[in-house]
DNA sequence: TGTACATCAGTGAACGCGCGTTCACTGATGTAC
DNA sequence: TGTACATCAGTGAACGCGCGTTCACTGATGTAC
């Protein structure tokens, strides 16, 4: 091995150990991350950390890159290791449990995704396709289970009274486009709703809104999530 | 008027005055809020604020009861300003628009009490409080529409495929207790499923997750509570 | 109504700390001939 | 294989700034007799 690739192997190793230093501190100091102290926790000095990161934007935006990925990951796993791919609703219980089981594992970094935003921090455009990786696999089942003729289109009367509006059909449809599935606007919406569900909850057990009101977070998840489940037809 | 309460009323005065203004920075700085600033915009020096507040966190205290406060005030009004009490539908979407309007109009406070908690401060139990006012008006609307016999209470087979677990069935009668509300199990559980839906709508909305994807912001909204009213069976 | 005293609001200086970023530098590690 | 040079990682000092909180203090405003 050519001596230049140890130093880039070295180089990256270091990488990732600043950020899984800044990582832990994400955990006490939320996104109020200090290069200082992160450098301090490595041994180096404050400057060092600039031999790997231009400024401290850059070492939060891949922090929430990361965070996105490895959210993301965790999901896809999570319905891939579902045996029976015609087993809609297992796959989609899977897939929504990973969301809350990464998110109570990784707390801050879910905090600085779906949180408030950070104030003076704009997410370049990369993060963006990071965050499409989750909603591509809850949109994947939807998609495999209509496919599959399980999942009703909606055409039939009574299945929705409230018609969605020419504007909020031009949004299914850009959704449609950029996720390239094949479902029709009930089932797209209702994979929205589905999608916002899931988070919703998520966010309130982790923020503290479940406080004194939800105690069997686990179940109560689940019986979300089921719930959802049924309303997609699964 | 006695003197005493001329200084009282100064007093007040002052102190809403310093919030005022602490709300105004909470737009730029998110919830690293400092107390120098705030003194500096208000022509002080920073150790005067002490006459008020005992503490950086009392003030953040204050800002988070008022926040509950001015929400829950405003879906009260919103609520109550829906002439015909018996048309459920209409009260629900107006209920449910206020949230919306009133987290729109001050993304910041929004932010501050559905946002990712503050790192290193403990909310103390008297935001718990003033934190139900929302939800005990939705709550209140479903509560008024099973009385009036409009909604079905799910006794019959086949509208909810998965039951409650005992557990999760605890959870429910906790909060039929504490809103003090005769509800099926079916329409607590529905009504907490709307409090996160509409909550995770607003959230995505305000911190970014609807970029690239829901435009026809309004339209969608009311799309999703519609959703919900339709699942209530309002 | 007038005076002595107590309460209160706000000042200004200080303590002790933290931060992001820049810059000239030292050594070590790699590259080219 | 050996040497001259270039690249790179990390140092240490400094700039200029911010913060929460304490404390002794000055005046003004209220209270009690």
């Amino acid at each position: 091995m050519p001596a230049a690739s140890i130093r880039a192997r070295v180089r990256a190793e270091m990488v990732s150990e600043i950020k899984d230093v800044a990582r832990s501190h994400l955990a006490t100091d939320g996104a109020n991350l200090s290069l200082r102290a992160v450098a301090r926790d490595m041994g180096m000095v404050s400057s060092a950390i600039y031999r790997y990161f231009a400024s401290r934007d850059e070492l939060l935006t891949a922090l929430i890159l990361d965070a996105y990925n490895a959210l993301g990951a965790a999901v896809e796993a999570a319905d891939a290791a579902v045996r029976d791919r015609r087993k809609f609703r297992v796959r989609w219980l899977a897939a929504t449990r990973a969301v809350r089981h990464w998110a109570l594992a990784n707390p801050a970094e879910y905090a600085l995704i779906y949180g408030s935003p950070v104030p003076g921090y704009a997410a370049p455009e990369d993060t963006i396709v990071a965050a499409t990786r989750t909603p591509a696999v809850l949109v994947a089942i939807l998609a495999d289970g209509y496919a599959a003729g399980v999942l009703a289109s909606g055409d039939e009367p009574g299945t929705s009274p409230v018609q969605p509006s020419k504007a909020v059909r031009a949004d299914l449809a850009t959704i449609r486009g950029s996720l390239a599935v094949d479902l029709p606007d009930r089932l797209i919406l209702l994979a929205v709703t589905s999608w916002v569900q899931l988070f919703g909850n998520v966010s309130f057990e982790l923020f503290g809104q479940f406080q004194n009101t939800i105690e069997a977070r686990a179940e109560f998840f689940d019986q979300q999530m089921n719930l959802m489940a049924d309303l997609m037809g699964f």
